[in-house]
DNA sequence: GTCTATAGGCAGATAGAC
DNA sequence: GTCTATCTGCCTATAGAC
């Protein structure tokens, strides 16, 4: 069983990596095939042999994290919705906020890529879903904005050393959970 | 006294607002002159006569809010440090984005328009300088974590709906404060 | 699997009429 | 203050040689 499979093309990961490298630091509109080509050492249209056009770049990269999401939110609607569910659904994104760290940097402040139907428009509804599924049913203004903020601790370790998020695991769920209920983690 | 000043060019306000509008959704990259030309019913090559340059309407836009902030940062060097300090300048941040909301919806998302010299290095430089501000002299790894999470709080309220910032105003700067030491707002 | 060459379009920006 | 017309350059994408 030597045989290759659709995902051990070398030069296919290579294009990846570097178009997520340059899609975080200039933004999906603001990074051109050119660009990507030329860090590879070959040509732009050396990349339509690999890819048919520059939104499939952005829909590989970002497929398995909104793929992890969707099925962390279709396991949760089988649970009743306690605090203890909630929490661990806030425990889940998290560790795959983590685990997908690379590609979440680069997509959670690019405006360019959040346009695209596949990417941006599923990942908006997988993140509401995510907010509803973690409002409480008996949620008040109060609660639903705590909501928000505990989204936001979640979506602040984009912005951390990706050397230090092992560690920092810990004291991110904690906070989040604090701010959603007012106390550490359950379960 | 009946001199207009240079600031009440109803033309060059409504360039701004469009463009801000336009900014938010497409991103900065992914927003053409021709797009906020069509939009407000003239030609592209009027919006030279009011701005030099396309990067001259995002200096405009985000500057009242670096001012802002560059401020604050500057006030609060003044203090000894301690936690009622941080805690107050946490609330005084979270006053300004919150006042400068639609600005902040489209900058903290943008990552075109952080490659901006003026703008995007600026604004990391400030967030930095306040990240620095935040964290205590006897801060440890967990610490420094919990800064970021706390500024990730404030953050997050760039995705609330406007209308509910001033109600939702004091729960989030609960929910920062928690965050930062585990204890509600000081002060 | 990578190349050269090029099509076709739209970007930002300028000149000068009105 | 807004227009038409135009320049220059880079973009995505394709065709076809090697």
């Amino acid at each position: 069983m030597s045989t290759p499979g659709p995902t051990d093309s070398t030069t296919r990961e290579q294009v990846l990596a570097v178009a997520l490298e340059l899609f975080t630091v200039q933004g999906y509109d603001g990074t051109s095939l050119r660009q990507i080509a030329e860090r590879l050492g070959f040509t732009k249209a050396a990349l339509y042999y690999h890819f048919p056009a520059k939104d499939s770049l952005v829909i590989e990269l970002t497929r398995p994290w909104l793929d992890a999401v969707s099925n962390l939110i279709a396991l949760s609607h089988a649970g009743d919705g306690g605090v203890a569910e909630r929490d661990r659904l806030l425990a889940d994104y998290l560790d795959v906020f983590i685990s997908h760290h690379a590609v979440l940097r680069f997509l959670n402040q690019d405006a360019g890529a959040h346009k695209h139907p596949d990417v941006g428009k599923r990942a908006q509804a997988l993140v509401e879903a995510l907010r509803q599924a973690l409002t409480g049913p008996d949620a008040d203004a109060a609660a639903r904005v705590r909501v928000a903020c505990a989204l936001g601790v979640i979506h602040a370790v984009a912005g951390l050393d990706p050397a230090a998020l092992p560690e920092a695991r810990d004291t991110v769920l904690e906070a989040a959970c604090t701010v959603l209920h007012g106390s550490p983690p359950a379960g």
